[in-house]
DNA sequence: CGACACATTGACATTCATCAACTTGGGTGG
DNA sequence: CCACCCAAGTTGATGAATGTCAATGTGTCG
């Protein structure tokens, strides 16, 4: 089903019931494609419905006077391009498709209704918005205080965090259809340097990045290179769990371990 | 009254009837001081109540592994802290004085009963929330790719608006208290390197900055510089306004004015 | 009068940008 | 099927923006 990935990242951060899976569901019937470049949403556009990535991956982008890009988030499937922005009265900025994209339409008056109907959803769709904008505090972070090296590293660990929310992962590798242009835009500085700062970290034996696939070689020495700490991300619990995947121990274990850091 | 720079935001951003802003003003019963420098919130705290700022300046900040800090957001008065933040488990960030503080805490339920009882109040308070991210997005074009001058300019332009949308402007002038460290760590850049970009902003006879004012002595020329357009910050109707304080022209005028560009 | 925080200045080092060339690989039309 | 083409990646040389270090001013407060 299309909205697999809405539904695997919801439930990576809230409780789901039955019914909010179903519910889920019936907002990914409207489904329109597009080819790369395109913007799926403009700069001043009034929302007239939600955007949903199915698949593919997009970018919100500011463009300034001079030319330059920067791009201000990645969107990946089960990310939402504009979710609650109709509250605000139009886009202040524009949302390009990176790759070719699928997209869902859901149109404002059945998100009305289901959110009216079902608050639990609506305080999981609000905490959706919350993260996005944990996330742009890190994204500063990322241009501010930390170089290329620590920036890129600091970005595949999030892109590789986000991408296990949304079960299109396999194992430590992902799908990253991603120039070096476009990591350059997201990350502040140029595709020459963001090309040399990526051959760095290849070198180092951290990550492997070819033919639009990011695989994670060495995860302990890629967060620590880039100050990398998920729980920013808000994940249910995850700490724990990864702490129990890596120390083989039992959900009860965990519990006395979470209690003591 | 305490609630003054709320009411005069929200004012700004929404449509308020006589009733809401009386609830509003009872937000801000329970007042609280602290000292300067002195986490208002801190990273990992539990959500108990939301704070609003009533008086003095403060900034959301991160501190990396290596000790550098980097602030995200400043809080002046009428800013919540954590608006919406009770739907995430626990800060991912922390909340700092800049100056002496006056802060409201709103307990969660009385928050709770506000947005129940008048859903249109609620909506404005999500504004706020979008509004707030829109501002993060415009952050990370600063310190990605604006040099130091055009970041400052920028920041310089997005206080003074935001200022005058809390009602704590004087004309072209603002209270700003903050050093050029504060400033240099919102901006990514070094005290020492935001000192001589600010020395030449002055030279340039853009600004004033002393004992705690900003004067925006050449507006235009600032905000060209910053590539500042204020329409992210999703003010009411204001660029019509400020079109037709310009212009010396009427309301009437400006519809037209506004249909045509 | 210190003591202190903050602002300012100068000299030098580093990161990153810029410019320009060249390589590589996948696609496409003859 | 091959030749070409183009986008993307890679490399080297050089310059500009910014960081770093260290010293000196300057105003406020006790």
């Amino acid at each position: 089903m299309a909205c697999t990935a809405l539904i695997h990242k919801m439930d990576a951060i809230s409780d789901l019931r039955a019914d909010d899976v179903v519910r889920l569901r019936q907002l990914c019937l409207n489904v329109t494609r597009t080819t790369r470049f395109c913007d799926i949403i403009s700069q001043g556009d009034r929302p007239l419905a939600v955007h949903l990535i199915i698949d593919g991956w997009a970018a919100r982008y500011t463009i300034l006077p001079d030319g330059q890009r920067q791009i201000t988030a990645f969107l990946m499937p089960g990310d939402f391009c504009d979710l609650h922005i109709p509250i605000l009265r139009e886009m202040d900025h524009g949302i390009m498709a990176l790759t070719k994209c699928a997209y869902a339409c859901v149109d404002l008056d059945s998100l009305q209704d289901l959110t009216t109907d079902n608050p639990g959803l609506a305080v999981a769709l609000s905490r959706l918005t919350l993260i996005d904008e944990a996330i742009l505090r890190q994204w500063i972070v990322n241009v501010g205080r930390r170089d290329a090296g620590q920036a890129i590293a600091h970005l595949f660990c999030e892109l590789k965090a986000r991408a296990d929310m949304a079960g299109i992962s396999h194992g430590p590798s992902m799908p990253l259809p991603l120039t070096q242009e476009v990591l350059a835009d997201a990350t502040g500085i140029t595709p020459v340097h963001a090309n040399r700062t990526i051959q760095a970290l290849r070198h180092q034996g951290m990550i492997r990045l070819e033919s639009g696939r990011l695989t994670i070689l060495d995860r302990d020495r890629l967060q620590q290179l880039g100050g990398f700490d998920a729980s920013y991300l808000h994940l249910k619990a995850a700490p724990i769990k990864a702490a129990m995947g890596r120390a083989g121990i039992t959900a009860s274990d965990a519990s006395r371990v979470a209690s003591q850091s």
